[in-house]
DNA sequence: TTGCTATGGATTTTT
DNA sequence: TCCATAGCAA
């Protein structure tokens, strides 16, 4: 039933120099099912990748059997590269990439009966909020009630979970509008063309579930399943992936529950106790061995991560000694955790303490939340240190970078209405609001886009959009037969982008991306040969398969067909222009800030993942920002903030600092929190205070000394402690002590109950006295602020 | 159509 | 505090 193809030689290949027993027994596994529990540090993707390579060396299988899917294209990049490195093989003809790019090649080969055009284009997140709100707004819907942002999460959230809107449960009137808000969506994005990040795998969920000679096909092409990341997954990519497993293939999941932090985006850990029991899985490999971070660095994780309770279970270790302790760091104010940072890096750059010099960009800050960086950016500044902040717009999702594509997107496809709407007045030429509603009417009224609407709209307003269709249309023209660089060249300067950004005062740097645009075009020609994402190869190598038995075509459906010859008459290959869109929308590029120069590396926590440094600060690790306030009213928030917690500390390689400050400006007021819960599940024997223990805000206001958990946070109180002794020179400014203790006995994640609105969860503190005031998640009226000299809150 | 002011909201993010 | 967005005036 299995494959018998295990060669005596095999475990003696090169490939397995090097590696230790348990990643050489993974790369090794019989071919059945097996889940890989990977800690961090533990040569994940070397395993992975090698197993793939092994699988090909012992001629266990052919590159066409392979199908390896990761969640970034960085890592599906790294995987190429390091596969190719380890053998000849082309491994751009492999199925290899993310769970997106594979299932838009997919898409395309099998567009028609996937009920799509071939060049439909895709949706990201931006776009799709557009798509959203015009949709609302020409339904009327109330936006107040119905917020777009909430609307598109609703849709996202069915999408991941696979639900069609007749599949999903209207519980009350709420729901039942969101799912016909759906409903529209998705008419409309059917008409336009368009599909979403949610419609690429649910289609081709649907697709492969619904067609048995695909599914079939797939499921005898693809020997090796192997999924990175398989912690991350959701509901909707489990089943993806169960409908590609056939009776002859292994799938190999590789994961670590400790690290799954994208629960808030649809990420299912089950997935992978649930991968166990219906797959019948006989393997489960455990690596445990890190070759990343020093003993007290590791001892400090597996503590802090001891603390959860629901794991598969596992525990770091390294032959690595002890290392230097984990320095932990109190300070007064957010702004003298920064300089202190700063003055710290300072020292390390210059090689104090450590053997040598470090590079700069092996420093790492890491926080929980965007907001965090202002202080830290200022300080970098001011110092003149470099930096790079992770985060933020990329290259493709820059404003005169969408609107270029817009253009060529109304090339390919003219119905795009969220193209349209985008550019039919950009730059302006005189196409106003009430011009636009105008066109929506009419598209409304006739159901039809809006290029098509266009004719029927009467006046100057007609006029001026008739206007802009033509122009559309004319370049259309021009640009057949053109290369993708001339095409984008032409429509660059017929659209009247550069001329329009030129003319702005501070559009030189879009003017510069905008040229960048050609660029990327032409790394994307000649670097993919146009079309790893986005098959540009004979598309539809499926094509006999589908319309004829594969064995009435003398192929053999058991050999993997990138070995047969592949059909090449069809003709029908995607378009240079078509597969750079689907390129730029699957991957929207590096935030290129800085790039090339030694810089401090700053970054959320989440963004951190997979990464790793020398030196990491932890910043922030205070009561109510990590863990952050909004995840610690539940056991299962609080959990993931642990593994966050678990991500950030194993990013550091030598050195890893943790600080804190007692006070902390956010959102225009100054917080008094306590030091981070985190702080007292480490192990005290690995760390090293910089500042004395124990006099921090956090453990001096326990109301109740015998138990310590009991925090106040935000509520102020006083600090005698003459801090800037503690800190130096670069103690802030003293902070106006407040001799108030909180009386109210509140804290942050207490159940209250308040006699109008019921139950509900302490969310945030703050004031003083008089001034007091809480905000409590109700979870039958929402989220009130709450006076406490006025509002009876009794803990309940 | 632009540009100002008021307003509200403010984890985490890839594709 | 600071940002994006909405509404309104010119």
């Amino acid at each position: 039933m299995f494959s018998e193809i295990t060669r005596p030689g095999a475990t003696n290949s090169p490939l397995l120099d090097n590696l230790n027993p348990e990643q050489r027994a993974a790369v090794t596994l019989p071919n059945e099912h097996a889940l890989i529990l990977a800690g961090a540090g533990s040569g994940k993707t070397r395993v992975l990748t090698t197993r793939i390579a092994w699988l090909l060396q012992t001629g266990q299988i052919s590159p066409g059997g392979v199908l390896a899917v990761t969640f970034t294209n960085k890592a599906a990049r790294e995987m190429m590269t390091r596969l190719s490195s380890m053998l000849p093989v082309n491994v751009r003809g492999m199925w290899i990439g993310t769970f997106h790019g594979l299932c838009n090649r997919f898409l395309r080969a099998h567009h028609k009966l996937a009920n799509l055009p071939q060049s439909f284009q895709i949706l990201d997140t931006q776009d799709q909020l557009s798509a959203i709100k015009r949709l609302m707004k020409q339904f009327n819907v109330d936006d107040e009630r119905f917020p777009p942002k909430q609307t598109q999460w609703f849709i996202a959230g069915c999408k991941e979970d696979g639900l069609r809107p007749n599949m999903v449960e209207a519980r009350d009137e709420e729901t039942r509008k969101k799912i016909e808000i759906y409903q529209l969506y998705e008419e409309q994005c059917q008409r336009e063309g368009v599909v979403d990040f949610g419609e690429l795998m649910l289609r081709s969920y649907e697709l492969l579930r619904d067609n048995d000679p695909i599914r079939e096909h797939y499921q005898r092409r693809f020997r090796h399943i192997l999924i990175d990341e398989f912690q991350d997954t959701n509901k909707l990519q489990y089943a993806w992936i169960k409908q590609l497993a056939g009776p002859e293939s292994s799938v190999l999941a590789v994961g670590d529950d400790d690290q799954s932090i994208y629960a808030f985006r649809g990420a299912r850990v089950g997935n992978m106790a649930d991968f166990v029991r219906e797959f019948g899985v006989k393997h489960q490999i455990k690596l445990e061995q890190n070759y990343r971070s020093y003993s007290n660095i590791l001892d400090s994780a597996n503590e802090l991560i001891s603390h959860n309770s629901k794991r598969l279970g596992k525990n770091l270790r390294t032959d690595q000694g002890p290392g230097e302790p984990v320095r932990v760091y109190e300070s007064t104010s957010d702004f003298a955790e920064a300089q202190w940072m700063v003055d710290e890096m300072r020292q390390l750059v210059r090689g104090e303490g450590l053997d040598a010099g470090i590079a700069r960009h092996e420093i790492a800050v890491l926080y929980r939340s965007n907001a965090q960086s202002r202080v830290i950016e200022t300080a970098l500044f001011n110092a003149g240190v470099p930096y790079r902040v992770y985060g933020g717009l990329r290259f493709f999702e820059r404003a005169e970078i969408k609107h270029a594509l817009a253009y060529l997107r109304l090339l390919e496809n003219p119905r795009d209405d969220t193209s349209f709407m985008r550019i039919v007045n950009f730059p302006p030429r005189g196409i106003g609001a009430r011009s636009i509603e105008q066109l929506q009417d009419a598209a409304r009224a006739a159901g039809c886009s809006l290029v098509d609407a266009v004719s029927t709209v009467t006046g100057k307003a007609g006029a001026n959009l008739g206007a802009f269709v033509a122009r559309i249309d004319v370049l259309r023209e021009q640009t057949l037969g053109m290369s993708l660089r001339e095409i984008i060249e032409m429509v660059l300067g017929a659209s009247g982008l550069i001329e329009h950004y030129k003319a702005e005062r501070e559009g030189a740097d879009r003017v510069e991306n905008l040229e960048e645009l050609v660029n990327a075009a032409e790394s994307f020609v000649s670097q993919e040969g146009f079309g790893r994402d986005a098959v540009a190869l004979p598309v539809d190598e499926l094509g006999h398969a589908l319309t004829q038995s594969p064995a009435s075509q003398g192929l053999d459906p058991y050999r993997p067909l990138a070995d047969q010859p592949l059909d090449t008459d069809t003709g029908e290959t995607l378009s240079p222009l078509a597969a750079f869109l689907a390129h730029a929308a699957l991957e929207s590029g590096d935030n290129q800030a800085q790039a090339g120069q030694d810089a401090v590396q700053l970054m959320t926590v989440h963004s951190a993942k997979g990464l790793e440094f020398d030196c990491v600060f932890i910043t922030g690790l205070e009561e109510g920002l990590f863990p952050h306030e909004n995840s610690m009213s539940d056991q299962d928030g609080l959990e993931e903030e642990r593994r966050l917690m678990y991500v950030a500390i194993t990013r550091a390689r030598k050195r890893l600092y943790l600080s804190y400050s007692q006070t902390r400006m956010l959102h225009g007021q100054t917080r008094y929190n306590p030091k981070s819960r985190f702080f007292d599940e480490l192990p005290e024997s690995a760390l090293k205070w910089l500042t004395p223990k124990n006099q921090g805000f956090g453990s001096g206001f326990a109301m109740n000394s015998g138990a310590g958990r009991e925090r106040y946070s935000r509520a102020g109180g006083g600090f005698g402690q003459d801090y800037s002794r503690l800190t130096g020179q670069y103690a802030s400014p003293p902070v106006p002590a407040q001799k108030a203790a909180p009386s109210h006995g509140l804290r942050l994640g207490l159940q209250v109950f308040h006699t109008k609105f019921g139950e509900g969860t302490v969310i945030t503190l703050e004031g003083v006295g008089d001034d007091a005031r809480a905000q409590v998640n109700f979870p039958r009226h929402g989220v009130k602020w709450l006076a406490l000299s006025v509002a009876k809150l009794v803990p309940v």
